[in-house]
DNA sequence: CATTTCTACTGTATCGTTACAGATTGCATT
DNA sequence: AATGCAATCTGTAACGATACAGTAGAAATG
């Protein structure tokens, strides 16, 4: 089915209209094979003005080195794997990772493929094959958790990768995080200045990493501004209509809150459904300040006082470190931890 | 930087850690690697009971065959590129179509590689450049137009592609589409069901094929249930910003419609803003009905009469047919179009 | 018995690239 | 004149898989 450049038999004349090869260059130029291949990486024993020479044809030909065989013959296959976890999606979250990451990827013969995976079952799997087949140079991995066995086999296979998250185990390695600390600390900040003192969250799952954050932020909040928790048995990753009818059972007890902070935006949507559907007016009767990843919450209800993560900017970041890792670059170097922004929501 | 599975000179003695390879099944079976090849591919001239112990020490083995060395040999990449605008994402519609193309892909060898584009910039860029590299079997794309220039090139080039979309210039490609005349039939049917005469249309930019479905599906629907059409200037491509000062302004006037028709899920939401600014309710002041790929719009208000498109099922079904095409089934079996589903938003 | 035919298997070349071990040339050093 | 030594360039082999053109042996044919 595939056109296979195999332009005549002994002396090899390159046609015209077959994609270049290194053969191409070499026969236009009548230098070796392996010349052109060293002048085009512009290794120290070639002349400048071949160098120079081949750069051109090569350019004129619209030359792009076979990726097949690079990856044949060098093992490195020029790609990242994106391991995204498909259940956890309903917003845009990871379209916006994967957009930042090839913002990046772009500049570079890197390509990104994603390997997609349910997170109710072995989350192990991906990595593993990406490892077994070495279909990767590099790896970017999310939901984080605090000794997370991902973690520790790409490290200790040597591959590279970089994490949406944080581990807590001594592990170093490259991540980006969303100072989710600060995040909780501010959002209780924030509404007790608007006088509330019983304060719920919506938590993320326990076992993620972010969770010990979200957790310390949230009490050392509590703390110094002087609030109390109302406590919410439910999380970020529970379906959206048991968190609407949880909320809405809460809001219409006897002990209700008077605030909510809220750890994902797409919870925040059935939080604020469960407000409603209890009577309860965001504003008057309590506030609720929530994380989101794309900015739709204050679409919804102009009232929610809502903290951006910017995860396109993460996959911006997460793409650089995987590269700089793949280039040698310490792991300690590689870490990043961007802070919450507060857009006004005034409108 | 890469262990290579060099394992002795002469005889090559297969090591025991390295991934093996059909050199290494032909060694533990004593065939030829032509032979382990052949009896792998089940070929007509291999015994039956060699082949069965070859595929035994295979599962074995865990042998995967080699992509770079199939790609090179065979020009077989076994990648489905999905093209991907990258600005026309707030909601996760193309997470939701990666999802469901992956679903479709994880019983294949296929891998799926994500190349996005700025609609701003030269559409034809990113198909081009997988056209000129061979850097994938088959290629998605969406955001299709009547005589969509990419559909050309691909089909000239005999590249297996499916388009979210439909062409209208005599191309005969695989598809998937949304019924989007049935859906602004139907959405027009609904609004003038309540009561509703006077009715607004959020439409698609008029460069995109569906521009037309929809006009065509809301001016029947006009037609056959007596309503009328009061314009909006502005269409879903716009800023939700523009989008909400456009219909704030449309609805403070005089001859504010009672009714919209909005094409799609994240304009919807800038159109509920729109209509609250006015002061409007929905419900009281007017109906809106709108197409979602998220089911989204009722937890913001459950009064938004919404239609489902399943993108999700869109993703596979045009990974089906990218590979049906890559198998060689004539693109005329590989055209689906999807109905609008109208979920009682009565919970 | 010689010849053909079929079955089952195998060696070699090749895809495009790069690592490695030369090869050639000119020029300075002894 | 012989030697050493940079500076440049090049041929060969190999990565793993498969297309192709065989080969060996058994069975069928005349």
């Amino acid at each position: 089915m595939e056109n296979k450049g195999n332009f005549g038999n002994a002396a090899s004349t390159p046609a015209a209209r077959e994609r270049p090869t290194l053969k191409t260059i070499a026969f236009m130029t009548g230098l070796g094979v392996t010349t052109v291949s060293r002048a085009l990486k512009d290794a120290p024993d070639i002349g400048a003005e071949t160098k120079e020479r081949v750069r051109m044809v090569a350019r004129q030909l619209g030359y792009q080195p076979n990726r097949a065989g690079v990856r044949l013959r060098t093992g490195k296959t020029n790609v990242i794997a994106l391991v995204l976890s498909i259940d956890e999606e309903i917003m845009g979250f990871s379209s916006q990772m994967v957009f930042g990451i090839s913002e990046v990827l772009s500049g570079t013969p890197y390509h990104i493929v994603i390997t997609p995976h349910s997170h109710s079952k072995d989350p192990m799997l991906p990595v593993r094959y990406i490892l077994d087949t070495g279909s990767a140079d590099g790896v970017i991995i999310s939901r984080i958790e605090p000794d997370d066995p991902r973690v520790r086999l790409l490290s200790e296979r040597g591959m590279p990768f970089a994490t949406h998250g944080r581990t807590d185990a001594g592990l170093t390695h490259p991540f980006h995080d969303f100072d989710n600390e600060a995040f909780a600390h501010q959002a209780v900040e924030k509404l007790v200045k608007r006088g509330r003192r019983r304060i719920a969250l919506l938590q993320p799952p326990s076992k993620l990493t972010y969770y010990a954050h979200i957790r310390i932020g949230f009490q050392t909040g509590l703390h110094d501004y002087g609030a109390e928790e109302v406590p919410l048995r439910v999380n970020t990753d529970a379906p959206l209509a048991d968190i609407r009818d949880i909320v809405e059972v809460m809001m219409r007890s006897a002990n209700a809150p008077d605030g909510i902070v809220c750890s994902a935006g797409s919870a925040a949507i059935a939080v604020n459904a469960g407000i409603e559907a209890a009577g309860k007016a965001l504003g008057r009767d309590l506030d609720m300040v929530s994380k989101q990843s794309v900015p739709i919450l204050n679409w919804i209800r102009p009232e929610i006082i809502t903290a951006q993560e910017d995860v396109r900017q993460a996959g911006r970041e997460m793409a650089k470190a995987v590269i700089a890792r793949i280039d040698g670059v310490e792991p300690e170097l590689l870490q990043s931890v961007s802070q919450p922004t507060w857009p006004e929501s005034g409108r």
